[in-house]
DNA sequence: AGGATAGCCTGCGGGC
DNA sequence: TGCCCGCAGGCTATCC
């Protein structure tokens, strides 16, 4: 379930390996996982030097939960990881940890070495976005992406939110307002600052926005630096799993004492997503009228 | 037209 | 042991 900081681990391992190095050869073993566009954002077939063979690569993107291989001639590949994608490399002669959902794969050639990166996704919601250039790729997908979460501002994150009347957790999973938040983090976010999952996004106060931002932003960075969440599959891209799920306070723990006031944990379901908040940290807006509604 | 919903896809864990 | 079911969820298509 790579979120943001999943992303990041990946792109900066990625980067530590093939940054300055050549592309000498690509193997796509699934077709229908690489879209591929030309110079004027027509689909086409997807050819070897639209996932870069023969290319040498300059630098790593990301944007959300997106990233992206920048080659020295523009040549761009754009990687979605999805629900269960991993970006793993091996240097050659080491076997690849798991070999089948193998989709693709790129052998690597740089002044260190050889190696080989490929690209697992078993449930296939992720994929691969060839564009002759960054700026095509900025324009057809990434323009459609809000504020990366890492840096989004509370006057960003106000004007999202102010755009839609749905509950503010399915605000921040909808990729178009915020980039980069995802099941995990939204429900951490919303209880590092006392906000109810199921509150109108729209009719979240001005100072509470600013908080939201900053929890975003500070539980997002905190996530990275811990090597990211991983619950059940998520690796980097050099193998290693991440620490971060031993943080998180409410998500995969309901039922259990809020660490902070000692009240269970409840669960719901929300924009389809499974929940968790503290009814007494997060509570609604209007618990007056409640009380009388309850008798 | 915004918002809710169905569907994609595989692996795993619980229940029987 | 093994089968079936439900669940996990990022994102798109479709319906309302």
């Amino acid at each position: 379930m790579p979120e943001l900081p999943e992303v990041e681990r990946t792109r900066l391992t990625i980067a530590s390996h093939v940054t300055g190095a050549t592309i000498a050869k690509v193997d796509l073993r699934r077709r229908d996982i690489c879209e591929s566009f030309d110079a004027a954002g027509r689909p086409r077939k997807t050819r070897p030097e639209d996932l870069l063979e023969g290319a040498l690569i300059a630098r790593t993107l990301r944007h959300g939960k997106q990233l992206a291989l920048v080659t020295a001639d523009g040549r761009t590949l754009c990687i979605h990881l999805g629900m269960s994608g991993q970006v793993i490399y091996r240097p050659e002669g080491e076997p690849l940890p798991k070999t089948d959902h193998v989709h693709a794969l790129w052998t690597i050639r740089s002044k260190s070495g050889a190696g080989v990166l490929a690209f697992r996704d078993p449930r296939r919601f992720g994929g691969l976005w060839t564009f002759p250039s960054v700026d095509a790729l900025i324009e057809q997908r990434w323009s459609q992406l809000g504020p990366d979460g890492l840096t989004v501002s509370a006057a960003q994150l106000g004007e999202a939110l102010a755009s839609t009347t749905r509950a503010v957790k399915a605000a921040l999973l909808d990729q178009q307002l915020v980039a980069g938040v995802g099941n995990i983090y939204a429900d951490e976010a919303l209880f590092a600052c006392g906000i109810h999952p199921a509150r109108r996004a729209d009719r979240v106060d001005a100072e509470r926005v600013a908080a939201l931002a900053s929890a975003i932003r500070a539980i997002l960075q905190r996530a990275i630096d811990a090597g990211g969440s991983t619950l059940r599959d998520y690796v980097d891209s050099d193998g290693n799993p991440g620490s971060a799920q031993t943080l998180h306070a409410v998500y995969g723990r309901a039922g259990q004492p809020c660490a902070r006031c000692g009240t269970e944990l409840k669960h719901s379901v929300l924009a389809q997503r499974t929940t968790v908040h503290c009814p007494v940290c997060q509570p609604r807006k209007f618990p007056l009228s409640r009380v009388i509604s309850e008798g």
